[in-house]
DNA sequence: GTCTATATGGAGATAGAC
DNA sequence: GTCTATCTCCATATAGAC
């Protein structure tokens, strides 16, 4: 935790270098020195910034979750247009925040991969909660005003959604080298025919 | 590896215990120690199996691989059905192997979080490759052969069923945590719901 | 094949000077 | 706030008896 006189320039280093060795190593594989090194301190200065190893890693991670759930604000105003155009505008914007903060996004998904219910909780709560809630409520409000059918959860959709962008950003290597595949490098490509099978679906119009 | 005199009783105990904890905890968070005490040896007994700890996670890696790309055996011989029955049973029963053994799925869904190409290939090769082809094959006949629109990629929708299937496996517990998701306990139902709305789309018929 | 005992290094964390 | 030096513990790995 930074002093409550405020984060020094120093604390602000080993808070940037902690992020990016624990998002891309994972938090055993790292050590205080790695972080110290990185961020040009000694460890002794670490350990006076954060009272433990624990301590900063949860402070790294406040700040990614942070980082990840600013999305909804941009969107909050845009009730009058088309939900179909908004659902594309909110996976497009979705997808390139993930792909923004990369490090964030691969801290936060690493917390939330089999997570246990409290954590998982937390995570809802403090990232994923907000998002969600909005594009449901782009469901509904399509299914109550718009065209859309009425058979399907919202819940459901917006799940599926959450797990085509989880899904690309996490496994986009894997993705490069699927036969077929040509759009691992062209995240509004893959947004807009995600969310055009949603619409649409696959089956011909009778 | 073990011996070329093929592999003992307490070599078993030992992958078994590290498949389990490897999955669990993390490769780096995970000790000799604590596997040689799950498996019931001593420590100089894993080292006398196994040269390293490294050599220990590549051969419990490699079987946690075997056992992940076995479904698509009991798929081959079905081709006479309908497109969308196969497309439904195949999705259903990617899910259920998936849940079926957690700790192999987690171990394999961990290497492919945010491999490094020569990683990704690998586990294309051994692991996602063969299924995501026999997917695509699907769509491919149901475009062909059936009456599906052929104006999107079955790479693609071979994708956001992967996407799918991977999200309800690795953040299940964070679906249990979102409002209105009723499915987090019911993969079947989760499983035919994503193919309708993939069949139908969420637009109403015209 | 299995063990006890040990070597060696690096981890997290602290003491105390400046 | 920052450092060097140090403590203690536990990691991987090895030696060698049985």
């Amino acid at each position: 935790m930074p002093e409550h006189t405020g984060p020094t320039e120093a604390s602000e280093r080993i808070v940037a270098a902690a992020k990016r060795l624990f998002a891309r190593e994972g938090y055993s594989s790292v050590s205080i020195r790695d972080i110290a090194e990185a961020a040009e301190v000694s460890k002794a200065n670490v350990f006076h910034h954060f009272a433990s190893k624990e301590e900063l890693y949860v402070e790294t991670l406040r700040r990614c979750c942070e980082s990840a759930r600013s999305l909804i604000q941009a969107f909050a105003e845009d009730a009058g247009r088309e939900p179909a155009e908004q659902l594309r505008d909110f996976v497009r914007a979705d997808l390139h925040r993930a792909l923004d903060d990369p490090d964030a996004t691969r801290l936060v998904l690493t917390e939330a991969f089999d997570a246990n219910p409290c954590r998982a909780r937390t995570l809802v709560n403090e990232v994923f909660g907000a998002d969600f809630q909005r594009m449901t409520e782009i469901f509904s409000r399509g299914q109550h005003t718009g065209s859309w059918r009425r058979d399907a959860s919202p819940a459901l959709m917006a799940s599926l959604m959450l797990a085509a962008n989880t899904f690309y950003t996490a496994h986009r290597e894997v993705l490069r080298q699927l036969p077929g595949v040509d759009f691992a490098d062209d995240p509004d490509q893959y947004a807009d025919h995600v969310v055009d099978i949603l619409l649409d679906g696959i089956q011909k119009e009778a």
